[in-house]
RNA sequence: GCGCCCUUAGCUCAGUCGGAUAGAGCAACAGCCUUCUAAGCUGUCGGUCGGUGGUUCGAAUCCACCAGGGCGCGCCA
């Protein structure tokens, strides 16, 4: 497997600092960097090396930038290096080492890009998490695909992933699905009862009343009859029903949610139960030995600055002292009637993941989260306090639906919010995938239906899909003219490519190169969407050099009196169509042959 | 009141551990189809990178303070 010719003239660029340099130190070392011009007339690519060894060599930049220019000279690859502006080393590629990427990427596929920068440490990424309440909505979506995306991305960095679900299937918001399920178990019986006399006797209200629960209802009747009803179909003793109805009733929307995600092509490893984890004792235990490291007491904490909640009292409560690790306040583990606050259960989920084996915890919240971040990575730290395992936390800010500029109204309480599935329906799954990463995850986003669907260079799906079909339709032209045979990904990668001379063909290629440092780039700083932008780009640098092929016949793809510049150029067209589905695929989102 | 996130062209946004003259799309204007899909391409116009200081060879990027926007702040998850 051949190095890309990034990595490789970077390390030609440390080999050469180090003949300058015998004892560069190796923090500094790794500080140094060989990456593409931003400007044609730098050249192909450029180092700060001179920039950032100078202090450690002694030497003012623009001199050692001089003395390295000469040392990489030498190299075969470079056909001229010259010191540059406040201290860059500026190198001009020979062609033929530019144009070795072209197999290097034709032999890898959709493999190219793949990397080992994560040395195969093992990531949990947490995604999802959607209460067991109800279908999803699209207030999930954009985490699910973030966070599908991230372990994709991580996975080619050379990360081991776990994709996990945890399942919120202990707490109130459970208790009220259970009470609304058996609102419709009762009616499915045709029960007299009617909704405002269940409201009142439901502790808390009838909280669900989305018609996706009438099917829990109906299969709760056809398994148990009226056992679980009381004589006269009122609502029976809890005790006779409760737990059977909550079973069922999470089961089939965890089925539900099951089905959502497939359809949007999001898969987990690991589904864990957070009812589950309390019933193994974990939360007990997790806060056992955060009692033995003395992080536990009994205690009241102070009001709220600013606005008090009106029925403020001061309570005792056991309580974490996670401002050791860097949180304004100490936090509660337990309610003032004994019971444990979603922190306690969300601490046993972190201890068994790290239980499991995982070093770094990468949690994909809502933004409305945000505050909760601190005392969830001082749980993590004072449970490894050996730096062991970290906890990450990616923020996806909430996504605006609009249809033709239009805010689109999701009203969850009366059932009638907008689904997932309304969404996939609408626009389809790749658009959905796609778009959700064309933003920074931090940053909110407005998603227009109108906008997503249209076919014109503002729409990134449409844009990227469109190169990569304009590269398929190249490829069956050719293998229509030339055989299958001869534009086969194997063969190509044989092909001569003296031929590709032209500045955007070279160009086109300088951009295919940069794709494994910037897989690496984003799953350093867990940022998917760079892909995305990357891939626009790219698509970019296609649509021009094919337009250019109108203008100048030397840069048509297919020249039927060129056979071997044809083949370079197929060479050219088939690598940029790898990238673009390697890209794809870590988006999760499917190629398109052809547009219709 | 406190904490976190955000502020880049008229609009929507990129900006690769601090790097050379801050980049795209839209909008506006001017061009390119007997030729591999014009669903595309080319050019022009457009910026005190919210403000003020600081750190250094160098700051949109790091630090401090200020202004504006969003989110959150015990017994919800």
């Amino acid at each position: 497997m051949s190095v890309n010719i990034y990595a490789r003239m970077r390390e030609s660029v440390l080999a050469g600092l180090r003949g300058i340099v015998p004892d560069l130190p190796e923090a500094i070392a790794a500080r140094v960097d060989a990456g593409p011009t931003r400007e044609a007339e730098h050249g192909d690519v450029a180092t700060n090396a001179a920039l950032v060894a100078a202090k450690a060599a002694r030497m003012p930049p623009a001199k050692l930038a001089a003395a390295l220019a000469a040392a990489l000279a030498a190299d075969p690859d470079i056909a001229a290096a010259e010191p540059a502006g406040p201290g860059f080393v500026n190198i001009r590629l020979r062609p033929a080492a530019l144009h070795a990427e072209l197999p290097s990427i034709l032999r890898a596929g959709e493999a190219y890009g793949e990397s080992r920068a994560g040395a195969m440490r093992r990531v949990n990424v947490e995604y999802v998490s959607a209460n067991p309440t109800g279908p999803m909505h699209i207030g999930h979506c954009r985490g699910a695909v973030v966070g599908d995306a991230l372990a994709n991305l991580l996975a080619k960095a050379g990360y081991r992933v776990i994709r996990e679900f945890y399942i919120n299937d202990a707490g109130a918001q459970v208790a009220a699905l259970a009470w609304a399920a058996y609102w419709r178990y009762l009616q499915a019986l045709d029960s007299p009862l009617d909704e405002a006399a269940f409201d009142a006797a439901t502790p808390g209200g009838l909280q669900y009343r989305g018609d996706y629960l009438i099917e829990v209802g109906a299969a709760l009747a056809r398994k148990h009859g009226a056992t679980l009803a009381a004589p006269g179909l009122g609502i029976a003793d809890p005790a006779l029903w409760f737990d059977t109805v909550r079973e069922t009733a999470v089961a089939m929307m965890m089925a539900a949610i099951r089905e959502d995600l497939a359809a949007l092509g999001v898969v987990h490893d690991v589904f864990t139960s957070e009812r589950a984890l309390l019933a193994a004792g974990a939360v007990d235990a997790a806060i056992e030995r955060l009692a033995g490291a003395d992080l536990i007491y009994e205690g009241v904490l102070e009001p709220p600055k600013g606005k008090l909640p009106e029925d403020w009292e001061p309570r005792p409560q056991t309580l974490f002292r996670s401002t050791r690790f860097g949180d304004d306040v100490d936090r509660p583990l337990r309610k003032s009637d004994g019971s444990n606050t979603y922190f306690a259960n969300d601490i046993a989920c972190h201890a068994d993941k790290m239980a499991r084996g995982a070093e770094i915890m990468i949690d994909v919240w809502g933004a409305d989260h945000g505050g909760y971040v601190p005392r969830m990575q001082a749980v993590v730290k004072a449970l490894a306090p050996d730096g062991g395992a970290k906890l990450e936390v990616v923020l996806c800010q909430i996504v605006h639906i609009l249809k033709g500029g239009e805010p689109v109204r999701m009203s969850k309480r009366a059932g009638t919010f907008v689904t997932l599935r309304d969404l996939l329906d609408e626009v389809g799954r790749d658009v959905v995938r796609f778009i959700m990463l064309t933003r920074k995850s931090d940053a909110q986003m407005e998603f227009d239906l109108d906008a997503v669907l249209a076919q014109t260079r503002e729409n990134p799906v449409f844009y990227v899909q469109y190169a990569h079909a304009r590269c398929r339709s190249v490829l069956r032209l050719a293998a229509e003219q030339l055989g299958a045979e001869a534009v086969a990904p194997e063969r190509l990668a044989e092909a001569p490519l003296g031929a590709l001379t032209d500045a955007g063909e070279l160009g086109l290629i300088r951009r295919l190169a940069g794709f494994p440092r910037l897989v690496d780039a984003a799953a350093e700083a867990r940022e998917p969407h760079r892909i995305a932008f990357f891939l626009y780009d790219l698509a970019a640098d296609f649509h021009t050099l094919w337009n250019r092929g109108r203008d100048d016949a030397a840069l048509r793809f297919l020249q039927a009196e060129d056979p071997e510049g044809t083949r370079a150029r197929l060479a050219l067209v088939a690598a940029t169509a790898v990238v673009i589905r390697s890209g794809l695929s870590v988006m999760g989102v499917t190629p398109v042959e052809e547009m219709r």
